[in-house]
Formats: structure tokens, C-alpha cells, sequence
DNA sequence: ATTGTATTTTAGGGTTGGCTAAAAAATAAT
DNA sequence: ATTATTTTTTAGCCAACCCTAAAATACAAT
């Protein structure tokens, strides 16, 4: 059952899962697991089947029992279009409607689902095509395309500065293992406290802590400044 | 099972046929019948038959099974929240989004089942706390309280002035009657194009068709200008 | 008052999307 | 390699909301 990605619509629960489902694969091309997908959605491995089988038939993911899912390239750029539209909502509501940056997600949740390409169109305009969410996360234009983000070391950061791990270039276990201790995970938010002179470490604040790290630490973690 | 109208949500299809309800009703305290209800809908009776119980159940109206629904205090207080955030959505739509007055129903459909106390008020806020809507129909308050409208006589209008027939004070058949042939029920736009100094009949746009009226039979018709 | 018509409700069924419990397949452990 | 464990799927059930067909009720007409 092949439906032209350009008029198909999904239901809002569709639209959900194939929006977890590309967060989770996110970039790599590997698959999804069941699990994964149920314990993000909150719900159950069960339901999440049933969901795939669907998913599957609409080819917006490959999927094959057993094994994980992959997303297809209508699935991408569908689930790219309902981002598109969550992170624009969260820029109005911060923006024009004085929400706090933490207070957006919920509404967005809602607002993302709202089917009009006009609405949308107009909206990206009236915000004046912005490029980034207030969380610093990309707006996919209206063809998926998204703008890379800049991303600076660590280290480069300026003093004051706020933003998100969004990678490492060291993916050494033992790299890896101390940034789970620190609590510095992908997409944790750090704010740059200070600079020594001295040997180039910095004091950063994450997870709520403050705390010490080399430079040579630093310089392998990668930061969106937002 | 009475729940306390602060807490009591609603889905969404609960809350259309609620707003239909609600609007069948309009202000009379006259029951509202299955098929009224159905055809305003576009579903089907027995459809209307099944959510009249539930709605009952939830005491948003008083379902007496084979005669008409009565809307209740906690049913009228919900419908006119759901109407509120309707009207300022298409009140955003117009005049931040640039969207015309007849492209905008359809999303609002959409916007107002977005749950979001906060969403609503700041919404509000941002639009300068709008009295109506782009059609000329008021906006009620967080309270449910609406701002009647200016009425005036069709011929009190200023040339060139448009709005829409809201009410009749001559209810006569015969008046009704003509009032139908020439198109002028209520609800319907008109625009007053011309008025004759010598007997002060008026010259309207009504319905596509111009046509010329009494002074007596237009200070018969109240209209809001908008 | 009885009959006929229109309205409304009930009965039964379909779809979507969730659940639990049990079966099946894949993966890990010995 | 066989067994144990984890993961995933199937089977069966439930609730919301819609439908059609048939039964029940109300209303109108004689």
C-alpha cells in the first residue's frame, strides 16, 4: 500500500512514533529497537509493534520482525516536517508569547500536529525564518534541509557562555566513562564559569555541579553555544 | 459521576459536539434535537444518540433520552472556553499571520482543542486583548463573559459600511418570508451601498445581489458593523 | 383512538490505539 | 551446543467514535 509521501497523512499518534523513531536513530543508519521506542514513547514493547506493522505498511519505515526499524526517506522527511513545525511553535511561544524556555515543549507537543502547510508557512515568516529553536536544536526548512549548527570546543567557549553537548571527538571508553561520571552526557547544558591562564582547563557548570577539567578534556567536547 | 468543571477535560470530539450544542442552543433555553444536532455535525444520529449519553454522564448537558439536550452551567462555561480560544486563534490568524477572514475557520477548528491555560492567556495578551473576531463575533473572557455587540438598524449603517445581519425586530411571517427571498437571513454580510436622501430607503449588497430596501423594512434589521 | 410518519435509540460491527499474558525468536551464558 | 534470559510478537481484550439496520418512541393526521 504505497501512498505518495507528498498526500499522506499520518494520525497524530503516527506522527509520534515516527518522530521517536527518527530521533533515536538520529543520523545513524542503524536500527531501532522495539524497546527503545516503547520506553521513549511511554508505552509498551506490545502496542509499539502493532504501531511498526503500520508504520511499515505505509513505508515511512523498513521494518522486519525481529529486528529493528530503519526510516525510510518519506518517513524522514515527514517526521522532519512535524519537527519543523514543534521547534517553530517553541520559537513563537518564547519569542512573541513570553514563555520560559523550559515551558514550551508540552505545548509544542500539541501545536506540531495542527495540519495547515499554510499555517506553517506563515508562521516561519512571521518569526522571520529562523534558523534554531530556543533550545538551540536546527529548524528544518521546508524542504528537510537543516542548517548545520556551529559547533566550538569546550574550551573555546567564552567565559559566561551557555549551550549543549552535542558531541565528542574522543570516543574512547574510558573518555566516555568519565563523562557519564560527571554527569557531561549528549545534550547535557553547560555554562563555561572560568578560564585558567595558566594550563588552559576551565570550571564549567553541568548536571548541576560545578567542576575542574583539562584542557585536554575540554578540546574533545564539542558545544552549540545558544 | 460528577466531575468539578475545573479539572473535567473533555476529547476533542467531546468538545465539538459540545460547541454545537452550544451554538444550537444560542442563548434560548429550548432543547436541542438528535437530528439538529447530527446534520450540524455532518455524522449520523445514532452517532449523536451514543455521545448525548456520555455527555450526560459527565453533566456538560441533561439528556432526557427521545426529547431534546439542554446545555448546563458547567457545559455553557466549557463551550465558551473552547470558543474563546477559537475566536483568538482566528484573531491571531488575521491580523499577525495575514490570513483572510473566510481562510481561517478550518485551522482554528484545529487550534482551539491545544490545552494550555497559560497558552490562551498570553495569547490573549499579545493580541491586545480583542474584544471579537474577525467575523464580528465576540470573544468571551477567561470568565465566559461576552461583550454584547453594537447592533444598529440597517439604515443607521454608514455608506460604504459592511457587517453582518444578527437579528430582525419585525419577526411577522410575511417579513421573514421576503427576508429569505432577497437572501438576507441571519448571519448573512451585507454592505450598505448607497442611501436616498428622499425617502431614506438604502441600496445593499446582500448575498451576491444588490437591491434596493425601504427605510421601513431596513430599520427592521439590526446588524453589527465590523 | 388509531394509524402513519418522523425521530431517536439500540444492537452489532469496524477502526485506531492502548493494555496484559503468553508464545516465539534472538541473544547471552555456560 | 545446549540452556537460560531478554526481546519481540501474537492473541485477546477494552475504550473512543464512527457506521448501518432494526426497534422503540414520539408526534401528526385522520
Amino acid at each position: 500500500m504505497k501512498k505518495d509521501s507528498q498526500f499522506m497523512t499520518l494520525t497524530n499518534s503516527e506522527e509520534n512514533y515516527l518522530k521517536a523513531i527518527y530521533h533515536l536513530s538520529d543520523g545513524g543508519k542503524k536500527g531501532v529497537s522495539t524497546n527503545d521506542i516503547a520506553s521513549s514513547m511511554k508505552t509498551k514493547p506490545a502496542s509499539v509493534s502493532d504501531m511498526l506493522r503500520k508504520l511499515g505498511e505505509k513505508e515511512v519505515i523498513n521494518y522486519r520482525k525481529y529486528y529493528g526499524v530503519q526510516i525510510t526517506e518519506e518517513g524522514r522527511n515527514y517526521a522532519l516536517q512535524v519537527i519543523r513545525k514543534h521547534r517553530l511553535w517553541e520559537v513563537f511561544l518564547v519569542d512573541k508569547l513570553k514563555f520560559n524556555w523550559d515551558e514550551v515543549h508540552e505545548v509544542a507537543e500539541q501545536l506540531e500536529h495542527v495540519r495547515s502547510p499554510l499555517l506553517t508557512q506563515r508562521l516561519d515568516e512571521f518569526l522571520n525564518f529562523p534558523k534554531f529553536d530556543p533550545h538551540g536544536d536546527p529548524i528544518p526548512d521546508e524542504f528537510g534541509d537543516v542548517k548545520a549548527r556551529p559547533r566550538i570546543a569546550l574550551n573555546d567557549m567564552e567565559v559566561n557562555a551557555a549551550g549543549q553537548i552535542v558531541a565528542v571527538k574522543d570516543s574512547s571508553a574510558a573518555f566516555l566513562r568519565y563523562l557519564d561520571k560527571v554527569g557531561a552526557y549528549i545534550g547535557a547544558r553547560v555554562k563555561l564559569l572560568d578560564k585558567v591562564e595558566f594550563d588552559g582547563s576551565v570550571e564549567i557548570l553541568v548536571d548541576q555541579k560545578t567542576l575542574f577539567m583539562s584542557k585536554d578534556v575540554a578540546s574533545n567536547i564539542l558545544i552549540v553555544v545558544t
